[in-house]
DNA sequence: TTTAGGG
DNA sequence: CCCTAAA
């Protein structure tokens, strides 16, 4: 069962406790069944439908925040009021419309039996608006529940596979409704009410009669929560970093989470309608760093058109080309297509796609670093390997070309002659007054980074003189000890592993193998090349006759003369000159 | 932890 | 460069 967590929408917790898996046929039976999941689906659905109006008064209302508690109070109360008032509009067909009521006892229930709820059942408001509207403005019928799996789609599209979770529990809806219908499962409703109760110890089971109608409609409706609830846990996991394997970390999510408005306007620019500005902040949580790994976010906010706000949250090492398809599947969804998404970072394009919103910042400092006046001692850029003050680059001759690649593809100087003026005089540290903003922002990316429990390393081609190094390396010790390659050769370069140096080697060997004409990058010299080549199949088979001399081993008790693993234990075996 | 290989 | 099964 993919849904037993807790459903948390991030600010108080919801504790939709097991959510889809309290057999409707429970709840069905005894009028007295009422319950909290479904109060709490209602809940979503009547969101849905109370979505734009709400989002229309938090608008208008800049002090809202300002009353929480009794805007907590009431807007419970008022959900029924709104949603009648929402009834005028055209899309209220029959099924919706018994919906609606349940969701109406639903939401008053949620605020006057449990003060706690009524309160989460705002933010839940919130934050389910952008995708309940959406998803649900158009009541339960069959084509629109597959419009809701395309949205979930969407929202997902990192991975695709909402749809499959939206099938998956569509399924287990259908099979609940089915056991429902089994007349030898109408039993006892005894037993399954004690069930029940143990269901959902936190609720009482006294529930006022509810009058329920079509069977039909009520599976319908129920399945519809379900999926609601899939998008919801789905956002859940990404706002908290959950590790679920097909979300992976990088995943992007967006909303419209009012509650970070106020807090988002203190401190965002905008430079104008269709730019973005990143101003790197702390999580709403505070500083948790130590439990919330995703405390810390580059957020971003997009002023635009009709669209009275549109916050999107990416990770920091998400690329600018992810994030501004991320914009741009966000806004296209709400106003349709033909925008272009640029990125702006300190008044600067950055224009290369492939870059994290992280390397983008170090790529600004360099910027200072080449181009500032001012001097200051040392700066922590709080990237790896990336201290600006210093060339650090071991088995290179140029370190200039560390850095190089990164900022190949801005507006801002490659001049080489500049790069490696800072390279090789690393005494002061230039910074410009104006660019402190972006310095600060990578210090408080460096307390981010410590917590963050993966973060991916930035890029780093590998220089010619590196590429000898390991070539060289390789010819002596060979292709199955990494570790020993890197202590021998790369001993000092810490942004450098054994698994980076296998990769690098891997890669080799495909270059060598490929035509001049196919390769990419800078290219490494051919006489480099040839001498992977070499190595690579000097190795293949030295590893190969140890395999047999392994087989031959123990076949006979004797070692055989091909057995060369003393040798290659002392490092002594290598590539034979007369092969090179 | 290190290797080996797929992603 | 990442991830991870195996060793």
């Amino acid at each position: 069962m993919v849904f037993k967590k807790r459903l948390d929408y991030g600010f108080n917790a919801f504790n939709v406790h097991d959510v889809p898996r309290a057999p409707r046929s429970m709840r069905r039976r005894s009028q007295s069944k009422w319950t909290i999941e479904e109060s709490q689906f209602c809940a979503f659905e009547m969101l849905a439908s109370l979505a734009g109006k709400l989002l229309q008064e938090s608008e208008s209302s800049a002090s809202s925040n300002a009353s929480e508690g009794h805007e907590c109070d009431s807007i419970g109360k008022n959900c029924f009021k709104q949603e009648i008032q929402y009834e005028d509009k055209p899309l209220k067909p029959k099924c919706f419309e018994q919906g609606r009521c349940e969701a109406s006892v639903a939401a008053s229930e949620l605020t006057t039996e449990n003060g706690d709820d009524s309160k989460d059942f705002r933010c839940a408001e919130n934050n389910a608006i952008l995708e309940c509207t959406l998803t649900m403005t158009d009541p339960a019928c069959s084509e629109e529940i597959n419009g809701d799996l395309k949205y979930g789609g969407f929202l997902g599209n990192v991975d695709g596979h909402s749809n499959y979770f939206g099938e998956s529990y569509n399924g287990k809806t259908e099979n609940a409704f089915k056991q429902e219908r089994d007349p030898t499962g109408s039993r006892d409703d005894v037993e399954n009410f004690s069930r029940f109760k143990r269901l959902s110890k936190r609720f009482k089971a006294s529930r006022p009669p509810t009058r329920i109608g079509d069977r039909r409609i009520r599976k319908l409706l129920t399945s519809k929560y379900w999926k609601v609830a899939t998008k919801l846990k789905d956002f859940e996991h990404s706002r908290f970093g959950g590790k679920r394997p097909l979300y992976r970390k990088r995943k992007t999510y967006y909303n419209y989470h009012r509650c970070q408005y106020d807090m988002l306007y203190k401190q965002r620019k905008i430079f104008d309608r269709k730019s973005i500005t990143s101003s790197p902040e702390k999580d709403m949580n505070g500083d948790k760093c130590s439990t919330a790994a995703m405390s810390y976010r580059v957020k971003f906010s997009i002023k635009s058109f009709r669209i009275p706000e549109l916050y999107i949250e990416v990770s920091e090492t998400a690329t600018v080309g992810s994030l501004k398809r991320t914009v741009m599947e966000a806004v296209t969804a709400l106003i349709g297509g033909g925008i272009h998404v640029g990125l702006l970072l300190q008044e600067k394009k950055v224009r290369d796609d492939s870059r994290t919103l992280s390397q983008a910042v170090v790529l600004l400092i360099n910027y200072c670093l080449v181009s500032g006046s001012l001097a200051i001692p040392v700066v922590n850029t709080g990237i790896p390997n990336c201290t600006p003050n210093l060339p650090l680059l071991t088995n290179s001759e140029n370190p200039a070309t560390d850095h190089e690649p990164v900022s190949s593809k801005t507006d801002m100087p490659t001049d080489q002659s500049l790069l490696e003026s800072r390279a090789l005089v690393p005494v002061p540290v230039p910074v410009p007054a104006t660019n402190v903003e972006a310095l600060t922002a990578v210090a408080v990316n460096q307390k981010f980074q410590k917590s963050e429990l993966a973060q991916r390393r930035i890029w780093r081609p590998f220089s010619i003189s590196e590429v000898e190094a390991l070539v060289q390396a390789v010819e002596e010790i060979g292709t199955g000890r990494w570790r020993d390659v890197k202590l021998r050769a790369f001993e000092s370069a810490d942004h450098r592993t054994y698994v980076n140096l296998k990769d690098k080697w891997k890669t080799l060997v495909h270059t060598a193998k490929i035509s001049p004409q196919q390769r990419r990058g800078d290219p490494v010299p051919q006489e480099l090349l040839d001498r992977v080549l070499v190595a690579h199949a000097y190795w293949a088979q030295h590893q190969a006759k140890k395999q047999e001399s392994k087989h031959h081993h123990h076949r006979h008790g004797t070692p055989s003369i091909t057995d060369t693993t003393e040798a290659d234990r002392k490092g002594v075996a290598r590539v034979p000159i007369g092969t090179m």
